[in-house]
DNA sequence: TTTTGTGAACTAGTTCACAGCT
DNA sequence: AGCTGTGAACTAGTTCACAAAA
């Protein structure tokens, strides 16, 4: 029996898993590239092939948040690409601040991929004096961490990515919640605590080498997505 | 019943999943930093609180490979770091390149916990002339991709990491399996398909934060790991 | 016909709860 | 007593398979 929601309602947030969001965002990123091509429409099976998943997945994914397709036809390229940036809530531009101006800090602020996807990076947040009233190579103004909050009210900060060592983790990312800022990802090693209603997403280098490490000790076979 | 399996002995590949590994590397961390504070012995209870995990959780991983705990007692600190960092193949010298020098590429070569974990950078790659023949603030020479494969052959490279924009990112992909390397870390959006017995982990900031855009967009509440 | 949307079946991963060892 | 190791139960995530729609 469908289901008689509209498309682009929202949807119960414990019923969607974060596996699910991540696949949304590689699906809109593959329906980008086939709207550039002028494909108008693509089925469930056809992106399965594209992307090496299941297409009973991606229907599954979609039917989440509405009945997007046609059958016979499959989607309309153009009209799920803005069901699945609205979804995302990429149809608005988001601001990031970076607090660590260190070497991965500056290459994350100056990385193309944030802007091509609508978030601006706005400032680099850091400690030391040397740093703080300077800039990236593309720009973006090193400022002190105790403007932190008065920058995140003023200008609205959505997104903070954590890029300092290990030891200053936890103190920044009380500073982050401090500032009211409720999404961090966060590259430093060992997760960080936070409240609820502030998400966390860790990035984490060691654990992503070790995890390859292992699988060349001990000879396993796989392949990640 | 107790297993009959001695500590150390390898395990069939396919029994332990990802997340599993991912876990171990993040034990490992925390019994570091217990034992540099020279606590003796852990539980699975005491682990658990420390990482806001579940402690049969632990118990369950850390059985995959041995019967490592003392019941009554919980786990020698020392001796289980030392299991792990060998059923993880952190008890060797691993050696890394990068492949792209840009900024990404650049920071991550210079990044101190690579080195920390008994990972060695031993050179960039990258195409463009002006770049060929520099080396990374920290000395990391940055040779052409050209020489790739002969590099790989002669310095037994055990890990590459992809830091390049999206579009070269699978001709790279498919350098690196030529040179016969046989873990990739890809930073690169879009997921880059290698053969069987090739393990690749995407790390793809695209989808992060995506992903807490969503939660920002949806107000979902939640914690990764 | 093609292809969606979805209940049902299946598979993977987590947590419980307890026997058994120290 | 305390704590591990582990079957059993549970929960989450994926895939199958098919009725319904175009």
């Amino acid at each position: 029996m469908p289901v008689k929601r509209r498309p682009g309602t929202r949807v119960e947030p414990e019923s969607v898993s974060e596996l699910t969001t991540e696949r949304l965002s590689v699906y809109l990123r593959c329906l980008e590239g086939l709207d550039r091509a002028r494909i108008k429409t693509v089925s469930s099976r056809t992106l399965a092939e594209h992307l090496h998943l299941n297409p009973a997945q991606i229907r599954k994914d979609l039917a989440y948040f509405g009945e997007f397709g046609v059958r016979g036809v499959g989607y309309y390229v153009t009209e799920l690409s803005r069901h699945l940036r609205q979804i995302l809530g990429l149809d608005r531009r988001l601001s990031v601040v970076i607090v660590g101006a260190g070497n991965l800090g500056m290459a994350l602020a100056d990385y193309p991929g944030f802007r091509r996807e609508g978030f601006e990076v706005i400032a680099l947040f850091d400690t030391a004096p040397h740093k703080i009233g300077g800039t990236s190579r593309s720009g973006v103004p090193v400022l002190d961490i105790a403007e932190l909050k008065e920058v995140a009210a003023r200008e609205h900060v959505d997104i903070a990515v954590i890029a300092v060592p290990a030891d200053a983790s936890q103190s920044v990312a009380e500073s982050i919640v401090a500032a009211e800022i409720r999404a961090i990802l966060n590259f430093s090693p060992g997760a960080v605590r936070a409240p609820d209603g502030v998400k966390v997403k860790n990035m984490d280098l060691t654990v992503s080498l070790a995890s390859l490490s292992f699988y060349l000790a001990q000879g396993t076979n796989g392949q990640t997505r």
